[in-house]
RNA sequence: GAUCCCGUAGCUCAGGCGGUAGAGCACUUGACUUUUAAUCAAGGUGUCAUGGGUUCGAGUCCCAUCGGGAUCACCA
């Protein structure tokens, strides 16, 4: 243990002696919050030229230590609440007992620290600096804190010193991070507003917001590698779902017309600012709809989830050197276009072999065994994503890459399908859904040839989600939007880390 | 998985060509009844990530391991 540590529980054994118990159980009532006195209190200057305070003049207010600054008899605090920070201002005199000081000259002093949990009551007022203060007549501890925090301290010109900065020890203790980094909790409070947002949205649309299973016999619904575990009892493997779609789809066989679900999902692969092992994934599936349909409401999904996000009401973020305009509607092209205008290839006519010319003109890398259609999309990463900054759809896709999508209405070889691009990224991903019961059968089949020949993520044969549709599903559109993506478009982040509380780190040594 | 960079006090960091550890904040003691990066005076910080090696001597050089970051690969 650290000298400070040692000697924050020496004070502790000292507080209790005193008969002050540093954990006490009973409720603190809070009448009010650090950043409301600061931005709304008042007062009126006399004719006489005294001040007479307006509000503010029996708060009780609780939180951490920040900052203490004695002077003699009396000492200021910075309080920091959920809100905000207040100063505070104790005076010697408010705690005398008869003659006695202990509690101002030895708990007050001595024995509180940086970090503990204070509540406090007094009245607002205004220093002869001009800060608003709150005037301690009662304080009391809530909880002792045992461990220095690492404080951040701001100058006068708004400097920064000894930033607690360094993202291992920020992201293993993330309860540090949002107490001396207090700005960092504007990310998970905007993340959660676009969730709410865009719950709000699906309701008023009239779909049901429904729990489907984590543990799932076989995994589907994506190309992933999936985490395995085992049910003892049952004596079997369950694996942890890569994706929420194929259960969603029962539901809307079983009835439902529209479903969505905010799932956690699971894909056992490499971490990096754009990737971690648990993510969350948000589909919904509306039935007697396309993917056109699609389109239109996720354009306003997302100019509604923008407005309210931004700082003015409009649907423009900024993000890095860009201004992302999400109001609707937005570009659309097919993959076709979308190549035909980054590269010059016409994939109408374009052979296979044009395409490995076109690659390794190119420096992309390929191998053999792929087909047109992994062509087609190691072209599309390379030469066009990077592109398409502003809110953009590509549709129609090849069949191929795209086990679970309805064949296209008019286009032989292409799916009915479209992912929306932001910032060069997918963050949506959504079909007119394939309802064919045997062609999604001979989908399945072409899979296991793929899996056959070695490709680890080929979906696996869903033989229950075969005798669903084989009951029947209507025609159904669906999609997937990466929500940890959009919260990091919504708030300005470049790492996945910035927009999860606890996000996957090695065990520390 | 590959390559590069990083790991020194609670935090942020400095440590020349190898000679036995430093600063600011935090902390301790004292002074100060409107301070605010409070100030003033005095004081102590440590398995230099871990384990080996080279050397008379390693925070420093070499190897391995662990953790983090960046880029790439893989992956949506």
């Amino acid at each position: 243990m650290t000298d400070q540590e040692l000697i924050r529980r020496e004070a502790l054994r000292k507080l209790r002696e005193l008969g002050i118990d540093p954990y006490p159980a009973e409720a603190f009532e809070v009448t009010a919050f650090a950043a409301d006195i600061v931005a709304n209190y008042q007062e009126e200057t006399l004719a006489d030229g005294t001040k007479n305070r307006l509000n503010y003049q029996d708060v009780a207010l609780a939180g951490r230590i920040m900052a203490v600054r004695e002077a003699g008899k009396a000492l200021f605090m910075n309080l920091q609440d959920s809100s905000g920070r207040i100063q505070l201002y104790v005076r010697r005199d408010e705690f005398l007992q008869g003659d006695d000081a202990t509690f101002f000259d030895v708990v007050i002093k001595k024995l509180l620290d940086l970090g503990d949990y204070i509540g406090v009551r007094g009245f607002a007022f205004k220093t002869r600096t001009g800060e608003v203060t709150v005037h301690v007549q009662a304080l009391k501890l809530l909880a002792k804190s045992l461990r220095p925090l690492p404080i951040v301290k701001r100058d006068a010109e708004g400097n920064v010193h000894d930033a607690f900065t360094d993202p291992e020890l920020r992201h293993r203790m993330r309860y540090v991070d949002l107490t001396v980094n207090p700005e960092y909790r504007q990310i998970f409070i905007k993340r959660s507003k676009m969730i709410r947002t865009m719950r709000a949205y699906l309701d008023e649309l009239g779909l049901l917001e429904v729990e489907t299973p984590i543990l799932q016999p076989v995994y589907g619904g994506a190309l992933a590698r999936p985490f395995i575990t085992h049910h003892n009892v049952l004596d079997m493997p369950l694996y942890l779902r890569i994706s929420n779609e194929l259960y969603l789809k029962r539901l809307i066989v079983g009835g439902f017309d529209g479903v969505y679900e905010f799932a956690k999902v699971f894909r056992n692969e490499g971490i990096d600012r754009t990737h971690n092992p648990e993510f969350t994934l948000m589909e919904f599936y509306v039935a007697y709809k396309d993917y056109h349909w699609l389109m239109g409401v996720t354009e306003q999904m997302l100019e509604r989830v923008a407005r309210a996000l931004s700082d003015d009401g409009s649907a423009i973020i900024p993000y890095g050197e860009h201004r992302l305009n999400f109001a609707g509607p937005y570009a659309r092209f097919t993959m076709a276009e979308a190549i035909r205008q980054y590269t010059g290839l016409d994939i109408e006519t374009a052979t296979e072999r044009d395409l490995r010319a076109y690659c390794d003109q190119h420096n992309i890398e390929i191998d053999p065994s792929m087909g047109t259609a992994q062509l087609l999309d190691e072209i599309f990463s390379e030469k066009v994503e990077k592109h398409l900054i502003q809110p953009t759809f590509v549709l129609d896709y090849p069949i191929e890459m795209s086990p679970l999508t309805k064949q296209h209405r008019s286009k032989p070889g292409l799916v009915e399908r479209f992912e929306l691009y932001v910032n060069g990224k997918e963050v949506a991903n959504a079909y007119s859904e394939l309802n064919d019961p045997l062609d999604q059968r001979k989908r399945f089949e072409e899979q296991r040839r793929w899996a056959e020949r070695g490709d680890e993520e080929a979906m696996a044969t869903d033989e229950d989600f075969l005798r669903a549709l084989e009951y029947g599903m209507p025609p159904t559109a669906g999609i997937g939007f990466g929500i940890d993506r959009l919260a990091m478009l919504f708030t300005g982040q470049t790492t996945i880390q910035e927009v999860l509380f606890f996000p996957q780190m090695r065990p520390e040594g």
